[in-house]
RNA sequence: GGGGGUGUAGCUCAGCUUGGUUAGAGCGCAGGACUGUCAAUCCUGAGGUCGCGGGUUCGAGUCCCGUCACUCCCGCCA
């Protein structure tokens, strides 16, 4: 703890330890009572609330408490003493003392604010929050989720070094790699048309500190990717980034559960390790999705072979034709379900890619209650469905069968009301395809990045076999978040050039945009790998937070924007000049 | 790039469906009263570009068109 100063003896939260003392606090002006005569204040400071007493008798003190406005910055001398039983206030944990005040030092005032900081019912909106951040941080929520933030990183560092991994920081000013996300560029003044660009991870410095012998590399590292925003997203945003070399995937995976559970600790919540793993195909028949929310556990069930032997043209077309009735049952879903809510989901359901749905309710007699009932003989029975059960059935392909419930099973268990059968469920999703065949472009992209590994077991087959090819990449999946993602690297020079040949990187394109690695991986590279973690989406889950901007200081909206400081913003011609760059849009009118 | 939602007092909202006197409420703010409150209480008062622009109409917060901002989702995020 900090010595006293000038301001203060003591914070608010320790004034009940230090009864019958004399002690000097400081802080703002949380609440005022005025009764006229007597006068409480509420002071606050970072470590919580205690209230001051002004008696009429210490007459300069109480006149200058009858001036007191909301947050206003203070610093005040008094005594420390025991409240009357009847006045003993248990709803705050310094509620069985006050502080009778002597002397009263005004430190700054303020004026009226855009929005109370001490009615934390009232919910701002968030663009006014933004704007005043610095007030809206006062409030319990804010100050909260930062020192949870901060008492989180402070785990995860101390679990990273205890494994032995070494904090080393990586440019800030790096090169453009135009795969992938959109690069955030810096133009270079003394290199006038050249451009740095700012880091969307560490990825390829990481690789080359294991090169370098660094062995077991961590950074808390700032990200960067002009691409659109979300509630999970943020143009700039947090990983825990490390990389380890002579490891398997096993050993990636007891590393992050050990900071993982340190960091859950920390926030009150005990996880046990090791975590489940999920293969990626199972994922997606099971739940639809490469991040299921295991913290539900209704599945996907197929009903394929089942409606081959219905009347329902439909459902038999779509099997005959290779395609699938997959199904989802939502426990008590069907309860209070109307026509219009069919309708709805049926709607919902095609905006994600299916060319319909089959909805299906298990009323109370345990009849089945659907547009197409007369089809569907023995539904609920052969998927295990209740009374009050709704049922979703789409027909198609197998993948937009899938993802299309998918989806919808994410969305369900808000909607319906489902209650958690854990409160956290916490997995690996392992096995991913190394490539996905993209349509448009009609050429294999990479599923993680061109520097993942291949199973070694299907290297052999990576030309002649391409779809079937799994790398040893995994996600962790934390409640339906993906929280973090990596993979074994490749570490030889030919089994890289042959990922990038798969991909239609030519050798002169790697040589171009990679050769500083492809270069390093020839001067003795160790076989490593590594994992990316989503600081912001861990603190948010762990805050019981939906959106990652509450667990960000100073986050950006949803265009890019901070309202706070008005970044973005134009810039002066001569700056431009200096830098050689030039603006095709007009210059745009300032915002009055 | 596409779809949904929102925008009215400093803050949170009602009013819009069905256009019609002076646009309301709670909190906050200002003034006053009050010696044990802890969301103090009571009295009084100030405070409005109904996001912005255009249109329809005798008349628009309300209807129409456009636009901006915020927000959620899809695309995108190797």
């Amino acid at each position: 703890m900090i010595g006293s100063s000038r301001y203060r003896s003591h914070v608010c939260a320790d004034t009940p330890e230090a009864e019958g003392q004399q002690v000097r606090l400081a802080g703002w002006v949380h609440r005022r009572r005025d009764h006229g005569g007597i006068v409480f204040i509420d002071l606050r400071d970072r470590s919580g609330v205690v209230q001051l007493v002004f008696h009429p008798e210490q007459a300069e003190a109480h006149a200058a408490a009858g001036r007191l406005s909301p947050e206003d910055v203070l610093s005040v001398i008094g005594t420390v003493v025991p409240r009357d039983a009847q006045t003993v206030n248990d709803r705050i944990p310094t509620g069985r003392v006050e502080i009778s005040v002597e002397a009263v030092e005004m430190l700054s005032e303020a004026d009226p604010l855009p929005f109370q900081v001490e009615d934390e019912s009232i919910e701002v909106s968030e663009e006014v929050r933004l704007t005043y951040r610095y007030i809206d941080l006062r409030r319990s929520r804010g100050l909260r989720a930062l020192e949870l933030r901060s008492r989180i990183t402070s785990a995860i560092r101390r679990s990273l070094e205890g494994n032995g991994f070494l904090d080393v920081e990586t440019p800030m000013l790096t090169r453009s790699t135009p795969e992938g996300a959109r690069d955030f560029l810096v133009p270079s003044r003394l290199h006038q048309g050249y451009w740095y660009a700012l880091p969307q991870s560490p990825q390829l410095f990481k690789q080359l500190l294991m090169v370098g012998g660094i062995e077991r590399y961590y950074q808390i590292a700032r990200c960067f990717r002009d691409e659109d925003l979300r509630a999970d997203r943020q143009p700039e945003f947090t990983q825990v980034d490390l990389e380890a070399s002579f490891v398997e995937p096993d050993q990636v995976y007891g590393v992050v559960e050990d900071f993982i559970v340190a960091a859950c600790a920390e926030a009150g919540q005990s996880l046990a390790a090791p975590f489940a793993r999920l293969g990626w195909e199972e994922a997606m028949r099971r739940f639809g999705s490469d991040r299921p929310d295991l913290r539900y556990s209704f599945e996907i069930q197929d009903w394929s072979q089942q409606a081959l032997g219905t009347d329902f043209a439909v459902f038999k077309k779509t099997v005959e034709g290779g395609g699938v009735i997959r199904a989802l049952v939502v426990p008590g879903g069907g309860r209070q379900f109307s026509r219009k809510d069919g309708d709805d989901l049926v709607a919902e359901a095609q905006g994600l890619g299916a060319k319909g749905l089959v909805w299906v309710v298990v009323s109370d007699d345990g009849s089945l209650r659907s547009p197409v009932a007369k089809f569907l003989e023995g539904l609920d029975s052969d998927l295990g469905a209740s009374p009050g059960d709704l049922i979703a059935m789409v027909a198609d392909d197998e993948v937009t069968a899938s993802s299309v419930l998918g989806a919808l099973r994410a969305r369900f268990p808000k909607r319906y009301g489902l209650e958690l059968e854990s409160p956290w469920a916490a997995v690996w999703i392992t096995d991913f395809p190394l490539v996905e065949w993209n349509v448009e472009e009609a050429r294999w992209d990479p599923s993680h990045h061109p520097f993942t590994a291949p199973k070694s077991e299907h290297v052999e087959i990576l030309e002649s076999d391409t779809a079937a090819v799994r790398a040893d990449a995994y996600d962790l999946v934390m409640n339906g978040v993906e929280v973090g993602g990596g993979s074994i690297r490749i570490h030889d020079t030919a089994l890289q050039q042959r990922v990038f040949e798969l991909i239609g990187v030519g050798a002169q394109e790697a040589e171009e945009k990679f050769g500083f690695l492809l270069q390093a991986l020839k001067l003795g590279a160790p076989p490593h790998g590594g994992f990316a973690l989503g600081l912001d989406r861990l603190v948010m889950l762990l805050a019981g937070e939906q959106s990652i901007r509450e667990v960000i200081p100073f986050p950006k909206t949803a265009s890019g924007a901070d309202p706070l400081t008005g970044a973005p913003a134009p810039v002066g011609a001569a700056q431009l000049e200096e830098l050689a760059v030039e603006s095709l849009v007009p210059d745009p009118v300032p915002e009055g």
